[in-house]
DNA sequence: CGGGGTTAAATCACGTCATTAATTAAGTCC
DNA sequence: GGACTTAATTAATGACGTGATTTAACCCCG
């Protein structure tokens, strides 16, 4: 009851305030390194003698190293502090359509191993899954010679709609899977603390945390490949929503009675960006194996001058911007970012038609303040967004899962 | 600078900590009037010993009052506490198309006073607007017998994008305002603390406060008129989104290439369900000088068997469905209210249609989620809505200008 | 090379706060 | 009217952030 308190996590006793003072210098250093204590201090409105106090705590505990000073001319000089990268380690896992890819990293998000499973298309039962991460969790440890009390956490991206309750469970559409119980059958293999989290949305992640992202606190991230979705970031925090399947933009109508999409409905915007969509629009065969090549010989296609190929495109980056506009008027964001493979493919060419076509289905207001870029990281972020998972538990205060460190020395 | 520390106020202190502490006992009493000190430190997590003091404090300056208590079976009795309802007043004003509408309201948003003033639809000038507005606060004032030290602020509910930054600037289509500083505009003619936003948003405010939106924490208002708007409610706050524009659902595009809308663009939801658009849509002569009545008589048509009508409700159904659609895929919001006059009108009817018309558009499982509900309060709302503005600033610890309240005896 | 000047960081003394434990208040029931 | 219950207040305790003060670290200049 009392819908109205919300702690998200309890806050009220001095103790706690500790823990918030700590947590936002950690990801003030955190995205600042190295900065001084001054610069702290100034970052984050705490008095210098609070940030020392909190700062000789993380220094004790390993969390923090000084790092050299900045030279001064007449006065003691500035110590400059980062975070100590091999205080810890996270994993990031992606579960894609052809592979398992499990990757870990340091605090400072540097690869320290990979490991990487290739998938049977045909293939894609729970259990094998299950297999895959164990055993690049395994390698992945192994291989970088970390110990896995080390590891501050596990991310995962899967595919499909993911459901975060009391049990975390997956909806994957595309593998067929229903109500997958992922974490219990993980947590069966490892004691590691997991989050799991959509593809789309940790891919998001990255670029919010490392790409094109950084720094805006209203955004959306675009991701379009075969299929279409976004990540909402307000107040520079993922929109989940009720049930966690907020951000399904594909699926967004733009042409009520229009092409039937895959998921049923009609005039959905997949159903006309999508790269499978594209292909489909344009009709005629192409070259190449893949969704990706035959999209690429498209785009060549059109600058050659094949006119049905221009056309396409030209309808595309229409119905692109209808769909981005949409998000201008309902979000206001700062930034829109477009990403994924087909996205980037198409962003490059496309950018500005695309910019063009937002603007003629958006209110000039809005549009005005939207930037919409491309992104920066590609579709091999996602396992780096996944890895930010248990970064972000980590700076909100969490500590390694053995030692329950309180100061030492009295 | 340091965008990941976002103080929405100064929080680090000691002192902070109390008052946000207050705020969680205000919130929680306020809307679960009347309760006990044992039920707010169930709800708020504090402490019994925390919440005597602060409650102390609060009956102390008069915020709070006891309110008679709980028969017991064996033991002391508990007190029952509510708020003090006369401790202070807010007022809210209601800027339609036709009319300025102020209301003064106690604490328990009972009305204690109104004061009307019709507008010449030709004349919307931003003077004449400001000279009601303050003659408004002035009758309200005298009306109630209520001196404007007691007045804990004031919202205003205007038409148009309300950008809210340094200064607030009002950019109204349908006054024809532009950049309109009025906040600045009424500072000249008031000391009252004032708020002001969009009226759509204040709407949206009031059914969230005290119509179907209780409890939601994430939701969407519609507001369906002459035009299309609506509030996006997350995580329990209005969003709204880098520049304060967000909302504009009306101006989604759900036909590329469709109808023209008075903004421009083609295709927008606006140009097929606002009231303006249905009845255009419909074509026919109808009885009826204004648009409300015009929309009924085209409801009676339908009812009375005419094809035409009922064809055109039908349409409007499936496009509403479709636009409710956008905002459950987008948001994933768990409820969904359906307001305004002209959406109550629809609503009333077309509610299962469009209910209907959402699923087919929407993923099953957000859909499954969400509830699609008519709205409770009615138009009349805005100025209700818009004095919301001030009392939440009141709750989250403003207090009266004049006496700066300090613990009285130490 | 050693003192004066300057700036950064650590320490100290203080006031505030929430908590637990103990105490007082206000009832019921037999 | 005394034993029992439960609510609310008070007292004792420990933790915290802050401003003032002190110590540290470095410059420059003579």
């Amino acid at each position: 009851m009392r819908e109205h308190v919300t702690p998200e996590r309890r806050r009220g006793t001095v103790r706690d305030l500790r823990r918030d003072n700590r947590s936002v210098l950690l990801w003030s250093l955190y995205f600042d390194q190295p900065c001084t204590r001054q610069e702290l201090s100034q970052a984050t409105g705490l008095s210098p003698a609070s940030v020392s106090n909190v700062i000789r705590e993380l220094i004790e505990e390993g969390l923090v190293a000084e790092a050299g000073a900045i030279d001064s001319d007449g006065g003691r000089p500035r110590v400059l502090l980062r975070m100590n990268r091999d205080h810890g380690y996270v994993i990031g896992v992606d579960v894609g359509e052809t592979r398992v890819r499990v990757e870990l990293f340091d605090l400072a998000m540097e690869e320290r191993a990979r490991a990487d499973y290739p998938l049977d298309p045909r293939e894609h039962g729970v259990t094998v899954i299950v297999d895959r991460i164990l055993a690049g969790l395994s390698a992945v440890l192994a291989d970088a010679g970390v110990d896995s009390s080390a590891v501050l956490g596990v991310g995962v991206g899967v595919p499909g709609v993911v459901e975060q309750g009391d049990e975390v469970l997956v909806h994957g559409q595309t593998y067929g899977w229903e109500a997958v119980p992922l974490e219990r059958l993980l947590r069966a293999g490892t004691d590691l603390p997991l989050h799991i989290d959509n593809g789309a949305k940790t891919m998001g992640r990255a670029e919010m945390w490392f790409g094109a992202g950084r720094g805006a606190q209203h955004a959306v991230v675009c991701l379009i490949g075969s299929g279409v979705g976004a990540t909402i970031i307000a107040h520079g925090r993922t929109h989940r929503g009720s049930t966690s399947s907020a951000g399904e933009w594909g699926h967004t109508t733009i042409m009520v009675g229009g092409r039937e999409c895959r998921c049923g409905a009609k005039g959905c915007l997949e159903a006309y960006v999508g790269a499978e969509a594209v292909l489909d629009r344009y009709g005629r065969a192409l070259p190449g194996q893949d969704e990706e090549s035959a999209l690429a010989a498209l785009l060549d296609a059109a600058t050659a001058g094949e006119e049905e190929a221009g056309r396409v495109l030209e309808e595309t980056a229409l119905y692109l911007g209808a769909g981005l506009a949409d998000l201008i008027n309902l979000f206001n964001p700062e930034r829109i970012i477009l990403g994924g493979w087909a996205g980037l493919l198409l962003g490059e060419r496309l950018l500005p038609a695309i910019r063009d076509a937002a603007r003629r289905h958006s209110l000039a207001h809005a549009f005005s303040e939207t930037s919409i870029e491309l992104g920066r990281l590609g579709p091999e972020a996602v396992a780096l967004g996944a890895a930010t998972l248990p970064i972000e538990r980590f700076l909100n205060g969490a500590s390694l899962s053995s030692a329950d460190r309180r100061r030492s020395a009295g």
